[in-house]
DNA sequence: AGGGCGTGTTACCTCGGGTAACATCAAGGG
DNA sequence: CCCTTGATGTTACCCGAGGTAACACGCCCT
């Protein structure tokens, strides 16, 4: 008797896979394989195919169950009623503390890998893309940028995405600091600190005189 | 008589073996199998177990090869004797110029992907790691940051690294703009344009009274 | 009763990384 | 002169992971 117990079915069934393949993704990483994950369930792993195609299918469903929640937190951070300076500083400590609370689901998001090496596309994952975009059409409706607006935003769009991954994958590894001087720095960074700081004395500049030492 | 021609030996068959890697990995991208590169260097896989112990002992000697050139051009192009702005656009520049004219190299040195599953360790390759901590100690040994220096130096050098390895993936698959043009627009953001523009007519703000609509 | 439909299974295929065992040639020392 | 050493190369195999038949049970609905 293989159904002891009357499994739900149709789309509750599927909710339950993704439970299981949830847990497992959590546990062993974004690595982990159909067969773990058919294990985690119960169930073997022509059904996971059943239900979610191929792989690619699978984790595209997990991602996006927390995609979702990710997207609308910072598109909500993005359109909050807050000066400049502290709606940016909203946004960052919106990502970090997603990135914080679940490691592992992060890791599944910004490093999908499965994508078919023919193609060798988009390197920011989808669910980075979608925040990038989010960013973009933020700048676009919030910030005057002149002529430039269109490409200076899509450009922008994409280059905080990325900054704020890698920073944040630092940081999730190393934990050099709380959350909030990080969120502190990476601000700090967007308002012109690295422009507007002093030389060092012994920094190379425009020198015309300077006497460099050898290695 | 499987060796008709005599083959050079010990370090020079290496280097050729690289080549054919080189030449594979061009035309195929990172996903390249140990069968096709074999296949190219015409000989069989074993071969090459032999001389780069697995699959990351190959990728990560290609990798070291491309990743030498870059890396020494984005470190010269940090000490260049300029005024900062013009630094940190020859540095831009440089990048961007060196995933241009090989993007097949570009991805294997961005996505190595075969790290082992269990590690799920570092999310920037390793070359962008080094370019990480080439701009982390420009900005420690130039730039004056007070007693913040050591962790803003360290988290703008992932940042910034991150910042430009989206930006440029971007670039190269849109060509939104030509090179200058996204200098410009990427150096703008470290220079705080978009904390200095103005707002924009209907964005948000810390409006007091302002009615929002319902989704 | 008899279809569907969704559930589940076992067994298999393919492909890619990785290895073992064996064959060959060139060089060098007794 | 022979025979060891170290390089080249081979065929044949193992294993794990994605993916796919082909088949079997249970339920609901006509």
């Amino acid at each position: 008797m293989p159904t002891p117990p009357a499994q739900p079915t149709g789309e509750l069934r599927r909710e339950q896979l993704l439970n299981a393949a949830d847990r497992v993704v959590q546990r062993e990483g974004p690595g982990a394989s159909m067969n773990a994950i058919a294990a985690e369930a119960g169930i073997t792993k022509p059904i996971l195919y059943r239900h979610f195609g191929d792989r690619n299918g699978l984790i595209g469903a997990l991602t996006e169950r927390h995609t979702s929640g990710l997207l609308a937190a910072v598109r909500a951070a993005l359109n909050e009623p807050l000066e400049r300076r502290d709606r940016v500083e909203h946004v960052l400590d919106t990502y970090l503390a997603a990135i914080e609370s679940r490691p592992q689901v992060y890791r599944l998001l910004t490093h999908p890998e499965g994508g078919d090496p023919t193609g060798a596309g988009n390197a920011l994952a989808p669910a980075l893309r979608q925040i990038a975009e989010e960013i973009t059409k933020a700048v676009q409706t919030q910030v005057d940028l002149g002529a430039d607006g269109p490409l200076l935003s899509e450009t922008w769009g994409r280059a905080v995405t990325g900054m704020v991954l890698a920073a944040g994958d630092w940081w999730l590894e190393q934990r050099p600091c709380p959350r909030a001087r990080m969120v502190q720095a990476l601000a700090d960074l967007l308002w012109g600190r690295l422009a507007a700081a002093g030389d060092l004395p012994g920094a190379v500049a425009a020198a015309p005189q300077a006497a460099p030492q050898a290695d």
